[in-house]
DNA sequence: ATTGAGACCTGTCGGC
DNA sequence: TGCCGACAGGTCTCAA
């Protein structure tokens, strides 16, 4: 999509998660796209009318890029391919989401740090923003377990169920765990924090390095062997707020 | 203000 | 084979 002109917007339903915002589909039309980013969960793609375009996969979403430009009208479509962009380099990107909780929308780019999804964000897990101390800080007093608190988009934006378990493992430290216990009263780092913040870099940077899917240490591994090194722990499964938690009750405390 | 529960929607899988 | 409940990688809203 980066430098391409979007042609066409065809939107095969009225909604998704919500619906789309008014005009959506002639807003995109004739518009380049001057970039793709990403922050926390969010797609967002600036445009040169000046606003940005929103994307978020919700659970199930995806893209497709199909190249045939001669037969693209022609193209068998799945029931949930929900909305295309047809470019003027000849590729058509479409979004597929069988489970519509994904999202788009459209906002001036200047008011993104006001968007209701995109403006309480807090740092992303990779930038030198977060550490120990910024996680410290944001988990100080906090009542809730770790694991709610890494899912709280606002401590550290970006984690979603699979990688809060993993962060955990690596980090030795039980989800069940109150998240203020890694703080100081006044907020400063205790060990746990060092470790925990550098435990979701390593475990982020690992998952994108292996493009594939990751191998997990303990997510989705109910009753298979822990995999720390000396552990010999069994991996358990337990609800947490309405999602599955794993880990190993061996080397997490 | 924080926190936990429920809602949104469809598909897949295992058990009976 | 068919039916039914449980579960799935996210986020929002609501009530306590």
């Amino acid at each position: 999509m980066r430098g391409a002109r979007i042609d066409r917007v065809t939107l095969r339903r009225p909604d998704l998660r919500t619906r789309f915002p008014a005009e959506f589909a002639a807003r995109l039309e004739g518009q380049t796209a001057i970039g793709v980013e990403r922050r926390a969960k969010y797609l967002l793609v600036p445009l040169s009318s000046g606003d940005t375009l929103i994307m978020h996969l919700g659970m199930s979403g995806s893209f497709q890029v199909a190249t045939s430009s001669s037969s693209a009208d022609r193209i068998e479509r799945d029931r949930h391919d929900h909305v295309i962009f047809d470019l003027s380099s000849g590729a058509s990107v479409v979004f597929n989401d069988p489970r519509r909780f994904g999202f788009m929308d459209l906002v001036a780019t200047g008011d993104l740090p006001a968007h209701p999804a995109i403006g309480r964000l807090g740092p992303e897990p990779l930038s030198a923003a977060f550490d120990a101390f910024a996680l410290a800080r944001a988990c100080a007093g906090k009542r809730t377990s770790l694991k709610a608190a890494l899912l709280d988009q606002r401590v550290v934006a970006g984690l979603g169920n699979i990688y809060v378990s993993e962060a955990l493992h690596v980090a030795g430290l039980s989800p069940q765990r109150q998240a203020s216990t890694i703080a100081t009263p006044n907020g400063s780092p205790r060990d746990a924090a060092y470790r925990l913040a550098a435990a979701i870099k390593s475990v982020l940077e690992y998952a994108i390095a292996r493009a594939e899917r990751a191998r997990f240490r303990v997510y989705d591994r109910e009753a298979a062997r822990c995999r720390r090194r000396g552990c010999g722990g069994v991996v358990r499964r337990r609800t947490q707020g309405g999602r599955s938690t794993f880990y190993c009750p061996g080397c997490q405390r």
